[in-house]
DNA sequence: CGCAATAGATTGCCAGTCGATATATAGATT
DNA sequence: AATCTATATATCGACTGGCAATCTATTGCG
């Protein structure tokens, strides 16, 4: 996690995976790779954290995976369950509700932002 | 941590500490209740969160505090400091960076917000 | 007098991130 | 043929951080 606060991170990194999961199945380096091109190269999920998560939300039947060994490389694809995509839906609520709240707290502070 | 993913909210807990002293000293417990009138009772720091944090930022030299002991109720005050204010506009900056970043990634989840 | 609220602080548990490491294949370079 | 880089998945251990529980102590109310 090079460009951003690493601890700010933390509480969103589930929700970034289901998101970027949500426009079709994808296998695990696919997703490092879409995250980091989403967010401008900000976020950068190490594989001791990319894997752990995605079988914390398989385990929680969130995602579903399979095995594709039709080609040459071993690819485990991901895909959201209908759990998944719903939970998916209230996590971008959680988040919206928490930037909002952020917002009133810094109040002015909110305005104006220098480097 | 009530109204929210506690989760969420871990790596932002300093930066809405240092926001609730930027409009003036603070004692510990005030900075508890402000923060959670700010947030509409969705964010309730605990003793045991809340101290920590203000030790790490008084060791960081981000506040300082010193004991008021005139009144019968023994209370510490912390206020920001030069590099405590400098360092709380980086982090309203990198705040809003992450915000960005995330709306960036959810692209069309962004959006639409059902509950 | 007892109880709730105020006020500060520490300890120990648990969960989560990430560097390091292991394994293995494909394609490019030497 | 050998080496290197990128691809691809996975686990382990160290470290950090939040939070419940716990402790001490005071103020004010019924």
């Amino acid at each position: 996690m090079n460009g951003l606060n690493p601890e700010l991170m933390r509480g969103s990194l589930d929700l970034m995976v289901l998101s970027v999961l949500s426009d079709g199945s994808k296998y695990g380096y696919l997703i490092q790779q879409r995250l980091r091109e989403a967010s401008d190269e900000l976020v950068d999920l190490k594989a001791g954290t990319l894997y752990p998560i995605l079988h914390k939300l398989e385990k929680a039947k969130l995602v579903r995976s399979r095995w594709d060994e039709t080609t040459g490389r071993k690819r485990k694809w991901y895909e959201l369950t209908a759990a998944g995509k719903k939970q998916l839906g209230h996590r971008v609520a959680e988040w919206q509700r928490y930037v909002a709240c952020l917002k009133q707290i810094l109040g002015p502070l909110a305005d104006a932002a220098p480097a």
